[in-house]
DNA sequence: ACCTTACATTCCACTGTTGACATGTCGAGG
DNA sequence: CCTCGACATGTCAACAGTGGAATGTAAGGT
């Protein structure tokens, strides 16, 4: 259902044709909302029939120029401030968290060492972006802005937990090893 | 993809039936990976199929008690230390973030400001859950005290971010309303 | 004039996920 | 003996998302 939210937020900065729309998703929200291109033309004709959007223009090679209504910008406040959010639910990370156990402490120790190294290279990616975009005052910036604050503090969160939680395997293993003779 | 490995991993344990499954996904994997019935009883099917689990038993009311096969433990080792990790590509929160700006800045700062009361509810009751469940040392309690770690550094992360980022936005509108005849 | 690249839309097949519905059996307590 | 709750499996329709193929037009360079 989201698709549609962010649709109608790209196009509430400027009317765009569907493909427009596809490098807008690619560019600002790859991160945050990829999108197929099968997907927004889609969801371009649902929204346009249900009177969310409409036509403001056509160009050549059918171009059609979608403009959000006065009711699609409704719709998009109220989604803003109304809708439930809905909470994180999956987490393929977690799920492999908790089989570690079927593998040697070893090869745990290994997976999380490299999950944390993967955190840090995105991490340092993000880095990378900070630098090289040059924030103005517009929306699109400062809500970007904090996007990616929040992915750079992800990111390192995601890095100290990993190590930590390799050292703590590591200890167990340890612990578990050297007392050959320890109490049940 | 992954729900199949979830299974795997559940029945690496121990074997159990499509209703056994069930409840452990409701219990242990909510928070990971949540399962509805139709998918685990189409997933089993399937894997029984593909030689992953076989019938290890059958009971009353047609129960039939499903086992990890060899060749299902080496998918899930496999799965578990080669398989490509994907990272997190949506999420909705960051979406919300990307359009605040269509708010006025009381709003978008009311919004940023609920999602940290929301984290910092589930941080206490990730808290909570900390302090009720008996942590053992069987590799369930080991791991899922590692996912709930993790868990508990989300939130704090996010409770953070989202007040740093109310922050941001109410000074920016105090500099942008304040001083009236700002240049440019 | 020709060719390539960018623009632009539409359709289709497939997988994963959800939620609801259907169907039935066993065991325990009244 | 009977009924209710827990046990147990299965099917279906719908939707969201993925990836790719098909089709064609306009513009710019050589």
């Amino acid at each position: 259902m989201s698709l549609r939210y962010a649709m109608l937020g790209l196009l509430s900065e400027r009317p765009a044709s569907g493909y427009d729309l596809m490098k807008r998703f690619e560019t600002s929200l790859t991160n945050v909302w990829p999108a197929t291109q099968s997907q927004v033309y889609g969801e371009l004709g649902k929204l346009a029939k249900a009177g969310l959007l409409e036509v403001a223009a056509e160009g050549p090679r059918g171009r059609k120029e979608y403009a959000i209504t006065e009711e699609g910008l409704a719709e998009l406040r109220h989604w803003l401030t109304e809708a439930p959010r809905e909470r994180m639910r999956r987490s393929e990370a977690m799920l492999r968290v908790f089989f570690l156990n079927i593998l040697t402490p070893l090869e745990a120790v290994t997976y999380l060492s490299t999950e944390a190294e993967r955190a840090a290279g995105r991490h340092a990616g993000l880095k990378e972006l900070e630098a090289a975009v040059d924030w103005g005052d517009d929306p699109l910036s400062v809500n970007g802005r904090l996007a990616l604050e929040y992915g750079l503090r992800f990111t390192a969160m995601y890095e100290e937990w990993a190590r930590w939680a390799a050292e703590q395997v590591q200890e167990k293993s340890k612990r578990g090893n050297g007392t050959t003779g320890d109490a049940n």
